[in-house]
DNA sequence: CTCCTTATATATCAGTCTGATATATATAAT
DNA sequence: ATTATATATATCAGACTGATATATAAGGAG
């Protein structure tokens, strides 16, 4: 029961709450989940194959103005699956940021291009940062509404914190380059 | 020249501030770079063999009392790789965190699981957060030894604040938790 | 009322990377 | 002596990404 692929758990995951089309995984993967977990097209498909054929997952084909849809649902053995998953220690909690791999060889091209990637990352947050703060507010609204809404705050709440702690990072950061720029090398 | 690939470019970058063993930059992977980036040897060696054949980077064998080691050198044509590298914007920077994937799913399991989940996350940062911390000791004392320490420095603050943000979180994450354990459900 | 763009929807694949495994020697501890 | 740990290189099945292909529907521009 061991090395439970992490597609499989997520897809089984969000099939936990609804019912959904593989074109709607992926767009739960790029709003919802998008700044804590990731899917491509490419593994998402092949692996709800793979979950009706172990018959964590039915399919059907509906047609909604003739245009034919793929709907998954979760089945009992499905939800035991994701049960089991759940209940397993976490295996790895990895942060993958270009960024810092950039900065941290920044020597090699100075404080200047070191500069430019701080701001780049700091206008990027900005702008992702709006759309958490709005999902806060929505969840928060109507926490009651749905027992899920609980779970999916504290990842939301997580992501707040996480983005007002880089920008103020990026302030920290850009005032020692401009610092040491003046003196030194 | 587009389409680095990432492995190559954190070679060369860590053979820019020295020559190193396959052994030795795995080892630099999983300390200095640890939290923000991470590589296999699955990929380490096969990228330097390919990093030689391209002319990026040299291979000498050295013996040490009789133990043989394949030390690697960058050279001017690497350098001139890893700086347009370093020049292009970023493309990605991912976060992958388990731990919120199986909080984002935890209504299947309920909050004393959630609660589980998140007492290790605190425990994994709590353990590793001293080491930043002594990193950021040293390299504050010597950052005029060596102009690279400055940028290494950058990225250990940024874990270092990342991190204690993370801890604030579940401080709060666990209190949202249990007051909701009592009513409702 | 046609053209263009965007959204919906599924599928495949080359190239990349991880995690596991294998092999071998050196050093330190018990 | 033996066991464990550190040094050191290498390979590979399996997993995943990013790109690409295909096709229909809907909305807006001119």
């Amino acid at each position: 029961m061991a090395n439970e692929k992490k597609i499989d758990c997520v897809i089984l995951g969000l099939l936990s709450h609804e019912a959904l089309t593989g074109y709607e995984i992926k767009k739960r993967m790029d709003t919802a989940l998008s700044y804590f977990w990731g899917a491509s097209y490419g593994s998402i498909y092949p692996a709800l194959s793979d979950l009706v054929a172990r018959g964590l997952a039915t399919k059907k084909e509906y047609s909604e103005n003739n245009r034919k849809k793929l709907i998954y649902t979760i089945t009992d053995d499905g939800r035991d699956y994701l049960k089991n998953w759940l209940a397993l220690p976490v295996e790895k909690d990895e942060l993958r940021y270009e960024t810092l791999l950039k900065l941290f060889f920044g020597n090699e091209k100075g404080p200047a291009q070191a500069m430019t990637h701080i701001e780049a990352f700091e206008k990027k947050i900005e702008n992702r940062l709006p759309y958490l703060l709005y999902a806060e507010n929505i969840l928060t609204e109507h926490l009651e509404a749905d027992p899920t809404h609980k779970y999916y705050l504290l990842t939301v709440r997580f992501g707040i914190k996480t983005y007002r702690t880089y920008l103020e990072w990026c302030g920290e950061a850009k005032a020692l380059l401009k610092k040491n720029q003046g003196n030194a090398d």
